[in-house]
DNA sequence: GTTAGCACTCACCAACAATGAGTGCTAATC
DNA sequence: GATTAGCACTCATTGTTGGTGAGTGCTAAC
């Protein structure tokens, strides 16, 4: 999205104004007039030089009027520069947040509940929508498998994974005539796999397991695909929505049709799970607004997103929707203080049993 | 709710009239006026003999009037009677509705798979709100289970129920010393405890497999507990919701505040697991209107729900929600459309592997 | 018991004027 | 040359007012 070279056109006067039109807007969403500006900002300009500069302004398209001789109202491009450059993170309702957190988190073990606890934390905070994914295990590794006979010509693949989930599929396989070895299988299994990620286990690793168990490899084959198939199953995300009636309360849905169109996005998985997906791609806080995003029905939205991780491994992603003219302040460092606390409790949560 | 015999306070040309009302508001969300019966429905009388009928049925309490000199609007009662007494279920659309849902269908296997497809289909035709509650298993028998060895100090139990869904539970138990039993004691409790339910697990059955594995009990227990968690567990539920935002389509969401604190409900997975519980208590169908909800955020709703089981095992539940003024028999006639496709599907997707 | 007729009620709508916030432009001021 | 005061103009919003029509309840005639 554009070249920074192009906020250079605005000196710092035009900075200063564009700020102020955008938080008035954003905290009475009317059209913002110069009068206004000149009243309630300390910029030492009357009422006319802000006309002026405003003028210069909406021919630049950081601002636009709803109808002639209105006040002005941000456009898209104006947000941007404005969450770009003209914004900061506000750490000073950190401590309160904590306390609000510390009000939900009864007792929590698991990352997954933390998340949506964050996640519905979010939501009470801005009081917008808010997402979050997870995946349900990324690039997870074999922590131990068993291939466990269940009745006549079936038996199961049983596989540990690196954060204590289980998987399993069922097979139907012909053991009938080496029950005993299928214990044995399960060892060498074991011992061969364990530490492995999917991408891992090579045709060699495979060989090897033929080659000890003395069983015959299209035996073998299937049940190291239904373990690798366990794997890649972690692949998938669980997503959680809170919030979506929040919306509602917004002037700017106070129209059932817009409003119904943007709760069927929210509603929509697939969607929400795409839009989500699209921030883990530049990776920390990522802020699009307006007609940026993707998806025409959301056009007058804007979505922020932050994306944790451990060292390497993308975890999932919390995101919160809301109007175009959302308070991208709060919002932003709201976000800002989810990711650090993630960042804090990932690593304790990830290890316990 | 109420007796019975109220009903009988209504003569024949009571209930036309009655039902001319109720069918006439349910599609034009207007209020009622004599006239309108009169010429539109056929009953053989004028509109001012209607008018005294009409008089007679608001002080009775089954209309009522927004306004003075406004026409007439069915009242809970109202609508109870008409649910009860005057409308019957339509199979005409059941051929279209197979089609639509051939439409869908693609491949599925699983029974959840093919209950969310019908809380869909039944979305999309009744055009309201729809949900579905399923048992993850209800009342499950043990179709195999057993226990794997995973690291030092920690084994799995892994436990096969009845409808082929797997769960299982990691244990701390110290078996370092009789691995080998470990395979033993497996292959004991499969045979003793196939086709248990979580109740039918007797201290008896505890002691035959404590004596035939020679182990020691303190062993044993932990595991069997296990066990009876795994069948546990399989009570929760597994929510589903469709088109939500629906609701908004019908006028009487048009306010915001209505919107906003019925999809409140909506959203509230706790809510709604309580109102489709609260269903299978009568089993078959039903239909809540009005104030009859345990809510009174949904005091101007309706619910309809049919409940689904295979012979004595409730297996969950699929409901409407709507405006009180909903289309009930289009609601009810499609719900017993999916009552009867699922008692015609739930036999095959049980048992197919 | 049924119906025609009539006076009355009340939401809804269209037309109209008044209001006021905001603009753009021009001319005076610093 | 940049800033500001002043002024005419625009246009959404609000309130008023009177008319319209769907509907009622009641009474008297059938």
């Amino acid at each position: 999205m554009g070249d920074d070279m192009s906020y250079e056109e605005l000196d710092q006067r035009k900075m200063r104004i564009l700020k102020a039109i955008v938080d008035d807007y954003i905290q009475s969403m009317e059209p913002v007039g110069s009068r206004t500006i000149a009243k309630k900002y300390e910029v030492g300009l009357s009422s006319a030089t802000i006309r002026n500069e405003m003028a210069d302004l909406e021919e630049m398209g950081y601002l636009s009027q709803p109808y002639s001789s209105a006040g002005r109202v941000p456009s898209d491009k104006g947000y941007r520069i404005y969450v770009d450059r003209l914004i900061e993170i506000d750490e000073s309702k950190f401590s309160e947040y904590n306390r609000l957190l510390n009000y939900y988190e009864q007792e929590i073990n698991e990352l997954g509940q933390i998340v949506k606890v964050l996640t519905k934390l979010i939501s009470n905070i801005t009081q917008y929508t808010s997402f979050s994914m997870k995946y349900k295990t990324k690039n997870s590794i074999v922590k131990a498998c068993q291939v466990v006979p269940i009745e006549k010509g079936r038996a199961m693949v049983v596989v540990l994974l690196g954060n204590d989930l289980v998987r399993n599929k069922i097979l139907n396989i012909d053991y009938s005539k080496e029950l005993d070895t299928l214990v044995k299988l399960s060892n060498i299994l074991d011992r061969k796999l364990a530490g492995c990620r999917a991408e891992g286990i090579s045709v060699i690793i495979v060989n090897e397991i033929v080659r000890e168990s003395g069983m015959d490899r299209h035996l073998i084959l299937p049940i190291v695909d239904a373990i690798i198939d366990c794997l890649q199953q972690a692949e998938e995300v669980e997503l959680y929505t809170e919030g979506a009636s929040n919306l509602l309360m917004h002037p700017e849905f106070f129209d059932v049709n817009r409003a119904k169109t943007v709760l069927e996005v929210v509603h929509d998985t697939d969607t929400v799970v795409q839009l989500l997906k699209k921030s883990a791609e530049t990776g920390g806080l990522m802020v699009r607004i307006g007609q940026e995003n993707d998806f025409d029905e959301i056009s007058d939205c804007s979505i922020v997103t932050a994306t944790f991780r451990t060292n390497d491994v993308e975890l999932g992603t919390i995101g919160v929707l809301g109007p175009t003219r959302m308070d991208y302040q709060k919002v932003i460092s709201s976000l800002e203080y989810i990711r650090k606390k993630l960042n804090q409790e990932i690593p304790r949560r990830l290890e316990g049993s």
